[in-house]
RNA sequence: CGGGGCGUAGCGUAGCCCGGUAUCGCGCCUGGUUUGGGACCAGGAGGUCGUCAGUUCGAAUCUGGCCGCCCCGACCA
């Protein structure tokens, strides 16, 4: 096994596959299409989990759990969502399993254990939720009503990656339910907005706010609105998306409410979501042939301090000057890990810590006791400097605060070089070959003319840009008028 | 579900065409020398060759069935 990576240029699949491996993130299980998250990537899974929870919580969400099985009844109730997700539901048909005659210590189904009716694994929860808000809603009193819950799902995925596709995938799915229109939109915005500043300011991950054409909507929603990320190969990738879902839901699970005025009306909804894809994207945004790269606001392990020694001796020296160094650390509320094994050498330690992407790394040896200095290498240039033993407490958290903005900054100014506006379809085509990347264009604001640039192309509509200005012009297909640019890429 | 490929130690592989009980690297274990950018030397452990059947004195190798996985397509947070 070899312990560098692939270049990035080289093969990106490849890269992203090894990197993922070797910074001990996750692996494909032994069960078709689904993922093991190791304790590492999982701990950078909680980070972001933690992040999201204070938002959702500080804009007045709960948490609660609704149950990973639906009827199949209740799960065909709104027409659209079913049909959208039929295509990859797990079903459940039956609940006992009994020893099989004719291969001896082996089970079979219990053909006998059939459930009258299926249990469809959910794929999203809003059936089983509204099934559920009937019950909960009665009185403009009993709204808004704004839940989240982390849970997983399952879409039965032909062809999976690791974080970025799965089987089975971690997320959070926020559903609310309100009285009026306005405040379901005002809803379903500020959850966009949450996502967009958590993508930004935490995963210092640039991303494009708009909402989807007819095509790319959610099943069952009026509106979809998502951010859209820039891979570092030139690939889009949907980072979160926040549904308006109107009253369909409402009306399909029959969730009505007495108004103020006393009158019954149905409830208008929202739902958004984020999922371990962000892990995925998180990975294609900011890391290089060393390994991964990880903003200090998300990683698990600020600081990783490394030991140089030749014997026990050194190392008892080395360890007691670390010790107050660790502790200054820690009471800044930062994480620090002492690597002290001494069944590796320095060096591989450094290349490791470099794969996981830990921000800041220290080394001290007895040179640095003897002159009173330490080394601090920044994981994103991969700069070293020799410091002042005391100047660490002040350094460092400075230090944490430009990573988190140079890789921020270096990742805005890649996204931006990666837009291009083109005005025909030609000029539309070399760009997707040549640079790939967004390709902002007129669009006639038609299916047909998406699906077939999407089949002509592969290229989608990944949205219209809520910042996107009013200019006329011509859509690059069909000549047909258009009022604004909408994004195209090729996506993840 | 269509088209292609693969299944040999924890991982990656050679051997297969041309049958004789398995190669190499990484990792692992032991001992020693090392330790400021992925150490070196010596020794060692580890394999129902996916599975079932057939051909044969003899099968990783040839034949057939089955199972599983990967890649390309359709699908997709």
């Amino acid at each position: 096994m070899g312990k560098e990576l692939p270049s990035r240029s080289d093969d990106y699949s490849l890269w992203y596959n090894e990197l993922v491996k070797k910074a001990d993130l996750a692996e494909h299980s032994d069960v078709r299409g689904c993922m093991v998250i190791k304790p590492y990537g999982y701990s950078i899974w909680e980070k972001m989990q933690q992040a999201l929870d204070k938002m959702f919580k500080e804009t007045g969400h709960v948490n609660a759990y609704f149950p990973l099985f639906v009827p199949k009844s209740m799960f065909e109730a709104e027409e659209k969502n079913a049909e959208g997700f039929a295509k990859e539901c797990a079903i459940v048909t039956h609940y006992r399993l009994k020893s099989d005659d004719k291969r001896p210590g082996k089970l079979m189904v219990d053909p006998d254990a059939k459930l009258e009716e299926e249990l469809v694994v959910r794929p999203t929860s809003e059936a089983i939720i509204w099934s559920t808000y009937k019950r909960w809603i009665q009185s403009y009193r009993d709204l808004p009503l704004l839940i989240n819950q982390w849970a997983n799902v399952v879409r039965w995925e032909m062809r999976t990656r690791l974080f970025l596709r799965t089987a089975e995938f971690l997320w959070q799915e926020g559903h609310t339910a309100h009285s009026t229109a306005e405040e379901a939109v005002k809803e379903t915005l500020q959850m966009l907005n949450i996502y967009a500043e958590f993508a930004e300011s935490f995963m210092a991950m640039p991303v494009v706010k708009g909402i989807k054409s007819e095509g790319e909507r959610f099943p069952g929603a009026i509106d979809t609105y998502c951010i859209e990320a820039m891979m570092q190969d030139g690939k889009a990738l949907q980072a979160g998306t926040s549904h308006f879902l109107g009253q369909n839901f409402a009306k399909a699970f029959d969730v009505k409410f007495a108004s103020k005025e006393g009158k019954l009306e149905h409830v208008w909804g929202t739902s958004w979501g984020v999922s371990t894809r962000l892990m995925g994207a998180l990975i294609m945004a900011h890391s290089d042939d060393e390994g991964l790269v990880l903003p200090p606001k998300l990683a698990p392990i600020h600081v990783v301090i490394i030991p140089i020694f030749r014997n026990e001796g050194e190392l008892a020296k080395v360890s007691t000057a670390v010790e107050s160094i660790t502790k200054a650390l820690r009471n800044l509320g930062l994480t620090v890990k002492f690597d002290d094994r001494d069944t590796q050498k320095p060096g591989f330690k450094f290349a490791e810590w470099e794969m996981k992407g830990v921000p800041v790394r220290l080394a001290i040896g007895p040179r640095d006791l003897e002159n009173g200095t330490v080394e601090v290498a920044r994981r994103d240039t991969r700069e070293k400097q020799l410091i002042r033993i005391e100047e660490v407490v002040t350094f460092i958290p400075r230090l944490l605060d430009q990573i988190q903005d140079n890789i921020y900054q270096r990742a805005l100014t890649f996204r931006n070089e990666m837009i291009t506006s083109v005005d025909n379809y030609s000029d539309f085509k070399k760009v997707l070959d040549e640079k790939a990347g967004f390709v902002m264009a007129h669009w006639d604001g038609t299916v047909e003319t998406e699906g077939a640039i999407k089949d002509e192309t592969k290229a989608t509509i990944r949205c219209i840009p809520l910042d996107a200005k009013v200019e006329s012009g011509k859509c690059i297909y069909s000549g047909q008028p258009s009022k604004r640019r909408v994004l195209f890429a090729r996506a993840y």
